[in-house]
DNA sequence: TTCGGTTGTGAACGATGTTCATAACGCGGG
DNA sequence: CCCGCGTTATGAACATCGTTCACAACCGAA
């Protein structure tokens, strides 16, 4: 298969095909921006991206590794979107930096609506684990959430942290999707932003309130 | 095209479609409870059903029609895993109602995996809009949420109440979905179970005492 | 029984992702 | 400069979809 060092290829096809990869990359990005991801097709890209049908297969295995690299660069879009990482906050600025991440991610999925639906919209083959980029960037956002979380709760276990990070994003994320989602009444963005505001306030009082009290 | 009255149709032929209808809905059941929503095929419904490919679109529209009629029972199928309504909450019980409801969703995402995630999954094509019983049937569930939520906080206008309940549903669903997601690490079940149980009570002490402490 | 309209049938159509025989290419040695 | 061969790109062909439609079977009334 692949050489074993790096053998007779002198990088010169493999820089070609890694132009054409950003090359169909671009192009599906701007496919998805446009029409969604729905609407992808494989002859669409070739012609886009200026190559024959058959050469998308020789820079990815299929489409889904495409669409993997497109929403690989739609979650840096993300985090770049979110700015530098804060740190050291006081247990009421923990919760206007909850408050903040969540308005951010609300931001970003009204102003890259069909890139990022096109993030949960795409459903991974039955067996395949996404790629190793693709959680590490998860991991990366989720830390952006648990800074302001010990802020808030120094007593939690870290694991415990870990897992409330990612349910507090879970919570924010299906405001937004379903604030959103066209199946049920799609509602103006202030009135999200109103209820995220609302919700991730009570969770932070809730968490902090919680403090020890519901122990056994 | 039908007729102004009810014509010459004497139900005779209507019947057969309606036995039709109920045969496909079923048979689409059965495969995607087995092997999920993508992988259903227009050919294999027919045989299991018993009728001709085409015979298919004597009784649906299209398959997404057919996709709905399904959806539809599905969500009566958790309207009836709720039970009945119960009323009359004091403060503290209506938490635990928002929470038994939370962990009714939970359970029954988790025993109807397949069947629960069609609901998402599946998109409606661009400008179609649900049909009529599926957002009475959303109403009729989102009403569950209404009831507890006007015990916590009697003091809410109608229509933040109908608000905060349907982001109070979309945060539940937004932990059940992300907690069972292949996309992030599946959690266990009894993990989302605390998770829930953890937020939705920080959710409800958290707008208990933002009664009217908040108002500009 | 015979005839008119209605309904079921499944081959055919267009679209789609993917593959593969073939042609074009690029490069090192004569 | 040119030839020969391994490598790569090409797009026609393939398998598989949802959907349609010409046609045949059917059914009830005369």
């Amino acid at each position: 298969m692949t050489g074993p060092a790096d053998g007779g290829k002198p990088t010169k096809a493999e820089a070609r095909r890694e132009a054409l990869r950003t090359a169909l990359v671009a192009a599906a990005e701007r496919r998805i921006a446009a029409d969604g991801l729905g609407a992808l097709r494989a002859r669409d890209l070739a012609a886009d991206a200026g190559c024959a049908l058959g050469a998308i297969y020789t820079a990815f295995p299929d489409l889904d590794a495409l669409i993997l690299a497109v929403n690989l660069r739609t979650l840096g879009l993300f985090e770049a979107a979110l700015g530098p990482e804060a740190d050291g906050f006081d247990a009421a600025g923990a919760a206007d930096e909850l408050v903040r991440l969540g308005q951010a991610y609300l931001a970003f999925a009204q102003g890259h609506a069909r890139r990022w639906r096109a993030l949960f919209q795409h459903q991974l083959a039955d067996g395949r684990r996404p790629p190793d980029g693709y959680v590490a960037e998860q991991a990366r956002l989720f830390r952006r959430i648990e800074a302001p979380l010990q802020a808030l709760r120094p007593d939690l276990p870290a694991l415990e942290r870990v897992l409330l990070a990612r349910s507090l994003f879970s919570a924010t994320h299906g405001i937004v999707m379903l604030g959103l989602d066209a199946r049920l009444m799609v509602l103006p963005v202030a009135v999200v932003r109103d209820q995220l505001d609302l919700l991730i306030r009570a969770m932070a009082t809730g968490l902090a309130n919680a403090d020890g009290a519901g122990a056994a």
